[in-house]
DNA sequence: GTAATTTGTTAGATTAATCTAACAAATATT
DNA sequence: AATATTTGTTAGATTAATCTAACAAATTAC
């Protein structure tokens, strides 16, 4: 049995290696505000456990194990939010923190009720894919919509960032996921665009949000 | 903002004292199964956050503030016993440690969420009161079982004890909550009762039981 | 009312998770 | 390549929550 401590640094591992390829003990010091040696001890703690491959001064990784045991935190994460959302009334702006903690619910059939009730859902409310049982994840290659060009037809299937100020920005815009956007124009020298989607008068974004946007093309 | 650790042992003060009347380090200790020093230990420490009156070989007595937070959590943890139950399909012999760690999540929003879809219970699946926002508690008296007559028509209202094995054997032969029975009999000697209820064959049941079983009677 | 038992406290050790200070290795800069 | 910077480790302290051992107070038994 782990920690919620230890849950913590798994998922964070995960979460780290997912966006950088590699772990250094500085960002995942840096990800969970807690000073370098302490992330040091707690990795040789984990390696002992299997859960990590730990060498002195190379980078961190996470064991088969200990992958597993992170995406089983994930799975119970995301099935949290969806629950939050879908069954009990949240706004997707409000149930990161509330799935934070019930993620370390010690319950599989908790986790089995949610996932039952939901109909087996794949994605969050963000977008994110939720593992299944075996921790398999379907994954899918979004753009980010800062990376597209003029006169792009897309829609939105997800949202690389779960602030709550970012979501409410998106709420008071009506961006949700499943809108269609069309990109109207791009600023060269900040990369502002200017998007249309629904009935809605033209809106102008920052680079900051077309980055947490993440979008597919629609052919059409 | 308390402790898990210091949660518990509010409830505990506040189960005891609605037991017992007044509290002991011994008794205290034994509830929690910690030892008696550590026990002390944390009284001190809850004494200076104003939770708990405690001197030195007196009995321990929450103060209002540390009695209104243990009234919150018992409200948190039966709301949790009704929601799962409810609303996601639980038994009532399943829930009672998944609500011993969910009465714990920091998020007054969420146990309002569960008010609010299950329409603001007044009894938790076991059919005990739970607590309103404001603390004030519904109580009846119930009678155990055990200390009723032969030829007494009553009412299952609740059970004072909610171990999985018990509410199995209660499942087992259909004893919920609402069943009118009748009592045929009673041995002197093991005061071991016969009752009739439904279209059930008379069970027999022992003083261990009855004792467990809390009824109203019914005037017909 | 003294002795035995039970209950409660004090003192000090332990474990998990954190920290700071000091030093060492790896990497980047010029 | 030598130096500076960044990154990582070691050593030792701290805090919360626990423990055991020893002792002290309160209660019970005779």
């Amino acid at each position: 049995m782990n920690s919620l401590v230890e849950e913590n640094y798994l998922k964070a591992l995960l979460h780290l290696a997912n966006q950088e390829g590699f772990v250094n003990v500085n960002d995942l010091s840096k990800h969970l505000k807690i000073k370098m040696p302490t992330v040091t001890s707690m990795m040789k703690k984990l390696a002992l456990k299997g859960l990590v491959h730990y060498e002195s001064y190379k980078p961190l990784r996470l064991t088969s194990s200990g992958k597993k045991e992170a995406i089983s935190i994930v799975r119970k994460h995301r099935l949290t939010e969806m629950f939050l959302v879908e069954k009990m009334g949240f706004g997707w702006e409000e149930v990161h923190e509330i799935a934070e903690q019930i993620e370390h619910i010690q319950s599989p059939l908790f986790f089995e009720k949610m996932d039952l009730l939901l109909g087996f859902p794949k994605f969050d409310p963000h977008g994110s894919p939720i593992p299944d049982k075996n921790g398999k994840i379907e994954t899918r290659k979004y753009l980010k919509l800062s990376d597209c060009q003029i006169n792009d037809k897309l829609v939105i299937k997800a949202v690389n960032n779960h602030s709550s100020d970012f979501l409410k920005y998106l709420n008071a815009r009506d961006l949700t996921l499943g809108t269609k956007i069309s990109i109207l124009s791009i600023e060269d020298f900040d990369k502002t665009m200017v998007i249309q989607y629904d009935n809605h008068p033209a809106e102008t974004i920052s680079l900051t949000v077309s980055e947490r946007l993440l979008v597919e093309k629609v052919k059409k």
